[in-house]
RNA sequence: GCCGGGGUAGUUCAGUGGCAGAACGCCAUCUUGGUAAGAUGGAAGUCGGGAGUUCGAUUCUCCCCCCCGGCUCCA
């Protein structure tokens, strides 16, 4: 029988209680805090300082420090409980008992005041052997109970732990540190997370197919085709190497090409600018201190490094007078920006602190608004399918700290979420992620081990156009502001082709392969005819390589796979007395003979198809 | 930034309080070949950086840097 989700995350949750009591078990000092259920598995949030009381310093250290090396004997103990647990039982307790019985857990405490304020029913959870249900008075009496596990929850369990649960499809997994309710100012948990299947199978098979993901982790592809790389001197900096150069390229040339089509005028603006153009577009309030900053021999005078190109368009905009004729006008840029984002956020090319994005600010009248985002969508189709990526909206609605009146917001948070609505485009909400000085749709994908990341994102600013006193004169004569659409496709080209590596697990299609072609001589007698051909292909703009190499062609065969190189020419005696080429393919077991005139136009026609 | 785990040859990784190891890659020589690793030889290291303990530290301790997994943040 095929469980449902939903009991797999009843499930999941009652080995998050399983886990807390192993734990209580192993370190008795430790306070359990929240334990949900998550994709493929449950957590546990603990707070394990509670042992700090212990008087020897010994006994402090082994208590406090809890590391992966403890999880196997955590598992263990989960293992050893299970056969006992015969069932969870709800006990119904007042506040009041609640608090009495979780004194010692500020955690608790905190939970249960907030269901007290809320006036919601406070329930514990027993879960162990049948024969030692404690009732409300006992379960609250601060004795240990002589068997099983009592923890502050409001439900969502399988009924009978020891029979539902196969003790060999979970494991604990890692551990990681974990703000209380997730806020910075608050400690911070360790918390313990675990996978957990119906099955040893499916367990086994997540696994495995974890163990697959990481092989197309494009940090490792990366290093691995020598596209990119990262050095101490930089932390969070790309360096691109030759090959990833030639990717990169491709993107921003396809990309500017499009855009040229579609009426976009390209700009290249300052990449130091005065503080005073931040403190007018509003960054400087909302996000000076993760910017890097410049100085000069005079101490009056601070730049900022070039962290968004918005202020700079704006600058443009205002450089000359503007009619409504000019509107739609698409202002598109690629400065490469820095900014200083926090050490630990970063990862490989998904989060960097120097990049590039395709960005382009568009100053539009009020009603051209909705006709702009859907010429916006239609180049995120465009994009997105090309690359055969799946990816989501997500509309992003106002943060803590913004600019501008509250009003404005709505207004544009409305006008959004009718964009989408009218243009069946399904979104998710994300609540509180929008831009300082504006709400925005995000374009949303996961990477190879299945977090999410912000791809491309299409803001509405009604903010910054009133700090820079942007204008147009309209067709009655009179000054109106415009409004800004801030968008970018790729989002930054760093994190793109972060993801686009993973898609393809590093082997492009024709068009942005750094290597298109290799040929391969079988040996020195072919240089010649090889050394011709590899000539008469690059003349053409194909990216071919020789391998000239002292190896057999078993050898040169196996590199050429490795590299992922979509073709691959052998060249030996056959071919060059018939002046036929033998054209093998990456992703077909056939090959075909070809003469070179035929075979550069296979080439250029796939490449210039985009397949 | 915070919690936890790491950093040894170009790469992937073993290892040790007493001369630094393997495989692949690289270089040379031999081999001149027909579809995923031909043979032999050679070079290659500040054991992330600094300080300390020690007769002696790559190994133990402390500080710093960088990377990885999370948390938080993400214009």
């Amino acid at each position: 029988m095929k469980k449902s989700t939903e009991q797999l995350g009843l499930m999941r949750h009652s080995l998050a209680h399983l886990l807390a009591a192993a734990v209580l078990e192993l370190y008795p000092n430790a306070k359990p805090s929240i334990g949900p259920s998550i994709e493929n598995g449950f957590y546990y949030d603990f707070d394990f300082s509670a042992s700090r009381s212990a008087d020897s310093r010994r006994l402090k250290r082994e208590s406090t420090q809890i590391s992966d090396k403890d999880l196997p004997r955590i598992e263990k103990k989960m293992k050893e409980l299970l056969p006992s647990w015969e069932l969870f039982e709800r006990i119904e307790v007042t506040p009041d008992e609640a608090r009495q019985m979780f004194s010692g857990n500020p955690y608790k405490v905190e939970l249960i005041d907030e269901l007290e304020k809320n006036g919601e029913q406070i329930s514990l959870y027993y879960s162990g052997p049948r024969n030692s249900i404690p009732d409300a008075n006992e379960a609250t009496k601060l004795t240990k109970l002589q068997a099983g596990f009592l923890d502050l929850c409001r439900g969502g369990h399988v009924e009978h732990p020891s029979k539902d649960i196969d003790s060999d499809a979970f494991t604990l997994t890692h551990i990681a540190g974990a703000y209380w309710r997730g806020d910075e100012k608050n400690p911070m948990l360790t918390r313990i997370y675990g996978l957990a299947f119906n099955t040893k199978k499916e367990l086994e098979e997540h696994l495995a197919m974890q163990e697959e993901a990481k092989k197309r982790d494009h940090r490792k592809l990366g290093k691995e085709l020598g596209l990119f790389m990262f050095h101490e001197t930089s932390p969070g900096m790309p360096y691109w190497l030759p090959k990833g150069v030639v990717l990169y390229n491709e993107l921003v040339n396809f990309w500017r090409e499009d855009h040229r089509a579609r009426g976009y005028q390209e700009i290249v603006s300052p990449l130091l600018n005065k503080k005073e153009l931040y403190i007018t577009s509003g960054h400087y309030d909302h996000y000076w201190s993760e910017m890097f900053v410049a100085e000069t021999g005079d101490e009056d005078e601070e730049y900022g490094v070039k962290a968004m190109n918005c202020p700079n368009a704006h600058v443009v905009f205002a450089s000359q007078p503007r009619s409504y004729k000019d509107l739609p006008l698409r202002l598109s840029d690629t400065d490469t920006l820095h900014r200083h984002e926090r050490s630990g956020t970063l990862s490989g090319l998904l989060r960097v602190r120097s990049f590039r994005q395709d960005d382009a600010h568009i100053y539009v009248a009020e009603d051209q608004i909705e006709a702009e985002y859907q010429r916006v969508f239609e180049i995120v189709e465009r994009f997105y399918s090309l690359f055969g990526m799946s990816y989501s909206y997500r509309l992003s609605t106002r943060p803590e700290d913004i600019m501008g009146n509250p009003e404005t917001w709505t207004t544009a948070e409305n006008t959004l979420k009718k964009i989408l609505d009218e243009n069946n485009k399904p979104f998710t909400a994300g609540d509180k992620e929008g831009a300082f000085y504006g709400p925005k749709v995000d374009i949303m994908m996961k990477d190879v081990l299945g977090r999410e990341w912000q791809m491309g994102t299409i803001q509405l600013d009604f903010q910054q156009p009133r700090r820079f006193n942007l204008e147009y004169t309209d067709k009655d004569g009179t000054k109106k502001m415009p409004i800004v659409i801030h968008r970018v496709i790729y989002g930054s080209l760093e994190r793109f082709i972060g993801i686009l590596i993973e898609h393809y697990a590093g082997a492009f299609p024709l068009w942005l392969s750094p290597i298109q072609i290799k040929v391969l001589p079988i040996g020195e007698g072919q240089y010649e005819y090889a050394q011709h051909v590899h000539q008469t292909l690059k003349e053409h703009g194909i990216r071919a390589e020789l391998d000239d190499s002292n190896e057999t062609l078993g050898k040169k065969i196996r590199n050429w796979k490795l590299e992922k190189v979509p073709y691959a020419l052998v060249i030996g005696d056959k071919e060059v007395e018939s002046q036929k080429l033998k054209v093998e393919s990456r992703d077909s077991e056939k090959s075909e003979s070809l003469a070179l005139e035929k075979l550069l136009e296979k080439l250029q026609k796939e490449i210039a198809n985009k397949a």
